[in-house]
DNA sequence: CCCTTTACCGTATGACGTACGACAATGAAG
DNA sequence: CTTCATTGTCGTACGTCATACGGTAAAGGG
């Protein structure tokens, strides 16, 4: 399950740290030990470890030895583990090197979305770690910003509302990123447990021999007897994300050519 | 972020406990201490906890505290706290209490997924805990059960092919699960902090003034200033959510109009 | 050279899950 | 009624975690 770690902290030492403190304010003080690490390597050896092992071990401990350097030290550079967290994050988002303004890009909205779809799952493959992080409240990050913008960007004017256009974006990053964030977990337990997830049903033929009542669940065993189960369970799960997306951006497409319908065109 | 807990243990074990050991290998052994506990007993404490502060609140020290026994006792009821979580979640996932196979149920499929969906929504902000354990390789305890056959029958029959079903009733899982988990997520966060969302972002104005770069997100600009962000963050996340739920259930509507297109249907 | 400023980090605290093993209760067997 | 295998209870110990506190080391300005 899942440990909390956002929105406490102070807002301006969070944004100055993400930001990497752009601005005025940044010049190294004139008087006092030299540091001898930087926010960067803090940032890249707590990823490496995350990376290999999964977010908990991406402790300040391990973070620290992997360093060379005593765990409290850390604390110099970052007031707590869930800014470092927050610095994680925005650093695998910015990462998806989406689009900028100007840069070229795909032809076609649902082209548009389809990339930022694809950058997006290969981040949390990379990274299956993500899914164990909240996005709520999102660390508000370049990452973050940059992938909001490029998301918007895709489903701006089409002819949705303005807040169309809102809860467009929203559900689609909702849609892609609990997909991807569910690819990330299936490959994260097959690498922790060494079985495949197909082995793991394998293991549980007793459960349909013992348990499963064949006469409460008539529908189960209908789409079993009619070869709807016959692929393996990745295969089935990107069968499933692909068909839902086609099926989310056909839905959008049709109220485009509505000329806009719907309940949320009000504004 | 999430700590792991499923997939290790003895398979038997397991079904044996979330299945309540039905069958004849049930009777209570003729020597010994009596116990003083029961599983239910266990789970139900441990769920009063979560519930009130949080999945981290329902330890083992404290839900042995909770019923006044010592903590290694409850080792004898649960070979692992994996498992407790497991049976926590097939209680809930339970109660969610969906028609079975011959109960009425609301015409027409669109409404019945939106049952579903609502009940779903309704479990994860009764139990905000749930979003933060893994729903990847289930326990197939009766909860996970009873809710893939009820999804599953609201989709089969519609002219799609097998494993466009189960296409279709995994996209709509995902997606339904994805924005309940997010709306427990901001209530949770509105809980335990003591500040709504909108009075988070109030405290970073900040953001705004200083860091945010006009020339690189013209499409939030633009978003923003014609109006997308004008309500509550909790009313435009319900938005999103309809927004997105209907937009898909109408990409389905129009794969079943046209006689079943697309990739999927080769089965 | 001193002294203020800054960085480093050892130690301690109270949480967590659970392995181990001593102990207590129970009822069948003698 | 006693014995004893069986089963349930649970105190202690270990290694993990984040981080508060306070002492110490380095560096530059005066």
């Amino acid at each position: 399950m899942t440990m909390e770690h956002s929105g406490g902290g102070d807002p301006d030492r969070s944004l100055a740290l993400l930001w990497r403190e752009r601005g005025p304010a940044a010049a190294a003080p004139a008087r006092g030990r030299k540091p001898t690490l930087t926010l960067d390597r803090i940032v890249t050896a707590a990823l490496a470890l995350a990376d290999a092992e999964g977010s908990a071990a991406a402790s300040m401990h391990r973070v620290a030895k992997e360093l060379g350097s005593g765990t409290m030290t850390l604390y110099t550079y970052v007031p707590a583990k869930a800014e470092l967290l927050d610095l994680m994050i925005d650093e695998v988002l910015t990462e998806r090197a989406l689009p900028a303004p100007g840069d070229p890009r795909p032809d076609g909205w649902r082209a548009q979305v389809r990339l930022y779809a694809e950058r997006t799952r290969a981040m949390f493959l990379r990274h299956p770690w993500l899914r164990q992080v909240s996005m709520v409240r999102p660390a508000l990050g370049p990452g973050v910003m940059a992938g909001q913008e490029y998301l918007l960007s895709t489903v701006s004017g089409l002819g949705l509302s303005p807040r169309q256009v809102v809860a467009a974006a929203s559900s689609i990053d909702a849609y892609v990123t609990a997909n991807a964030a569910s690819a990330a977990a299936g490959q994260q337990l097959e690498q922790a447990t060494g079985e495949t997830t197909d082995t793991w049903w394998d293991q549980r033929t007793v459960f349909w021999e013992k348990y499963f009542d064949v006469e409460r669940h008539p529908s189960i065993v209908r789409v079993w007897t009619d070869g709807g189960y016959e692929v393996s369970t990745a295969e089935a799960a990107a069968e499933a994300y692909e068909f839902g997306l086609d099926r989310l951006l056909d839905g959008i497409d049709a109220l485009i050519g509505t000329g806009r319908g719907g309940g949320t065109g009000k504004a």
